[in-house]
DNA sequence: AAGATAAATGGACTATAGTCCGTTTATGTG
DNA sequence: CACATAAACGGACTATAGTCCATTTATCTT
C-alpha cells in the first residue's frame, strides 16, 4: 500500500474558493437559484475543475454540508445520551429522530441538493451509510431478531429531505415531527 | 358552471400517437434510455404539442401508469377484501402495502420517472393523494388518536419508488417486502 | 536548476428539459 | 358554405448539468 498522495497547492486553492464562492452565492440567492456555471464563474474557476472537483451538483452540496454532518456523527458516537452512548436505544432512536430532523430542517434546501441532484445520490453518500449502521444497530437491539439493515433503510425513508420538505410544507414542523416519531418503532 | 369544453379532434389523436410512441420507446429502449424529443420524433409530432399536452416528463409517465392505477384504485374502493372493503384495518394495510409493491415494483422505471422528474413531483400526483387518503383512513382506525394524515405521508416514505429502488437493488425483493412491511403500524 | 511526470486546468461541446410565439386548423355560427 | 374564434401546433430558443481534451503547472528527481 502505497503513500496517499498528496493534494496539489493549486487543487487545494481552488476547492476553498469553490466552496466561499457557493456559500456566498447560496446565501444570497437561494441554493435553487445558483447554477454550477455560476459558482465557477464567482470563484474564478472552470467548470471542469468544478466538476473534477466535487464530481456533481450533490457532491457541491455534500462537501458544505459537511462540519454540520460530522458534529452529528460526533455525537452520536461520543456525545452525551440520549443521542450519544448510554441510552435505551428506544431513546437513542428518539434522540436521533430528532436531531437528524434537526440537521435536516436546518439546511433544507442543501440537504435537498445533495440528495436529488442524480437518482440515488442519498444512498451513495458516505454520510448515508453511517445513518443507517446507527439506526440498525439500535434497532437490532430494540427489536431482537428484526432484519435491522432493510429496516433500518425504510426507517430513514421518512427522513428524506424531500420527504421533510413536503411534510413540513402540508403539516407544519410541529405535526411533521411527530408523525416521523411515532412512526419510528420504539 | 359551464359545459366541460370539448377536446379537439386534433388533439385527441395526437395524444394517442404520442402514447404508443412513448410505450415502444420505452419497451424497446428503456425508461431511462429516450428523450422527450425522441418522444415527439417517434410521435411525429412537435416538442411544443407534447408538453402542452403532459406538461413534462413525470406527466407523461403518469399517463402512461393510468390504467394500472386505475385497477389498485379499484380494487381498494370495490374489489374483494383484504385489500378491498369488509376486512380489519391492519389487514387492508398490509394489503395495501403488497398491492403497492407489486405495483410499484412491476414499473419501477416509470413509477421513479412520475415521481423524480421535478422536485415534489411525487406529492403532487392525483393518485398520491388517494394513496395517503386510504392509508391515513386505516391508521385512524388502527391507532385511534393518532394524526393520521401526516403519518400517513410518512409511512407512504418507504413505498417511494426511489426509495424502493435503492432497497431491492441492496437487499433483493423478499427482505425489501418485509422490511416494509414491519415498519407499517399493525 | 533543468527536465520529466503526472495532476490540474478551463472552456468549448454535448445532451436534454422545458418555454415561447407566430402560424395553422378544428369547430361552431349566420 | 364562408367566416370568426379559440385551440392546437411545431420547432427554434433558452437554461443548465455534465463531459472531454489540448494546454498549463506543481512537484519530484537527479
Amino acid at each position: 500500500m502505497g503513500e496517499p498522495p498528496r493534494e496539489r497547492a493549486d487543487a487545494a486553492r481552488n476547492r476553498l474558493k469553490v466552496l466561499a464562492a457557493a456559500a456566498k452565492l447560496f446565501r444570497e440567492k437561494g441554493v435553487d437559484g445558483v447554477s454550477m456555471d455560476a459558482v465557477a464563474a464567482e470563484a474564478g474557476v472552470g467548470k471542469g475543475t468544478l466538476f473534477r472537483r466535487f464530481g456533481d451538483k450533490s457532491g457541491l452540496a455534500v462537501a458544505l454540508l459537511d462540519e454540520r454532518e460530522r458534529e452529528l456523527q460526533a455525537g452520536i458516537l461520543s456525545g452525551p445520551p440520549p443521542l450519544g452512548p448510554g441510552a435505551p436505544a428506544a431513546e437513542r432512536l428518539a434522540a436521533f429522530t430528532d436531531a437528524y430532523l434537526d440537521y435536516v430542517l436546518g439546511h433544507l434546501d442543501l440537504v435537498r441538493m445533495s440528495e436529488t441532484a442524480s437518482p440515488g445520490a442519498r444512498y451513495r453518500i458516505g454520510a448515508y451509510r453511517f445513518w443507517r449502521r446507527h439506526v440498525a444497530i439500535l434497532l437490532a437491539e430494540l427489536r431482537p431478531g428484526c432484519d435491522a439493515d432493510p429496516l433500518a433503510h425504510a426507517v430513514l425513508a421518512s427522513l428524506a429531505a424531500e420527504q421533510v420538505t413536503a411534510l413540513v410544507a402540508e403539516y407544519g414542523e410541529e405535526r411533521a415531527r411527530k408523525a416521523v416519531h411515532s412512526l419510528v418503532p420504539g
